[in-house]
DNA sequence: TAAATAATATAGCTATGGCTATATTTCTAT
DNA sequence: ATAGAAATATAGCCATAGCTATATTATTTA
């Protein structure tokens, strides 16, 4: 039943997108704070801090009380996974001749529900125009 | 914010699932009922109730207690768009050479989440295709 | 027509993700 | 070193979507 994926896939979208930006803000900034977590999403500190707890008791991340926050391996593997795959449906969305704003907010929604078969597709889509 | 955009999409889009599911089964089997809402969509009889007890109450569905269901105007027109949003998707994956099993459940996770923009190159990119 | 079956509705539970308001802790400046 | 600011945590609320179990209403069939 395919609507079944869907609800699979948005119960793990957020999830994914809360482990590809801590990866990305640990990466630019070196460290990943709630703070920041909040304002990129746009939506209220407590909210963010919750939704991290969760992560954290589902084992994505670590933290001690009142620090910034870690990714485990588990967490990192997934936070890349979901990297490659943005990056591969947005570079798609640019080929397909979108512009970057629109392509970027459309890529953030559609990441989440493509199989890997389409992703293997635009991927050849993407290189060939690349060439 | 992009992200406000992704949350915005998920709240309408258990009502575009529904609306447009709706529309099929009344035009193929011409009429609407929980039962087959529920089955179709994988979920139990009680949940289905629920959610189409939440879209009365939003104006897109008239329907007497234990009666089936039909579509206000508010929402025949959702369930329209929908379901052109739906066929542009699933036509433009299967351009790509996406297999129509695959395509298909893609096309129910992605149709939420395409700007107007990116459904016009969809299109024209389809028009291209099958030429 | 009355009993059995099927469909619908309701109650009550869980989890998630929003929010505001209010603690509590940490950091920063004076 | 301490007061004030900033960050984090907690409490308590709402809505949505899922579930099972149990009522109630409609439909079918014996």
């Amino acid at each position: 039943m395919s609507f079944n994926k869907v609800r699979n896939a948005h119960k793990t979208e957020n999830t994914e997108d809360y482990l590809e930006l801590i990866a990305e803000l640990l990466n630019t900034k070196g460290e990943a704070r709630i703070v920041d977590i909040a304002f990129k999403l746009g939506i209220a500190q407590a909210t963010a801090n919750k939704t991290i707890q969760r992560l954290q008791h589902q084992g994505y991340i670590n933290r001690e009380p009142y620090r910034s926050i870690f990714l485990t391996v588990k967490g990192q593997k997934i936070a890349s996974k979901s990297k490659k795959r943005h990056n591969t449906v947005l570079n798609f969305l640019l080929n397909l001749g979108i512009d970057h704003k629109t392509a970027s907010g459309d890529a953030e929604g559609i990441e989440h529900h493509v199989s890997e078969k389409t992703l293997k597709k635009m991927e050849k889509f993407n290189s060939k125009k690349n060439i």
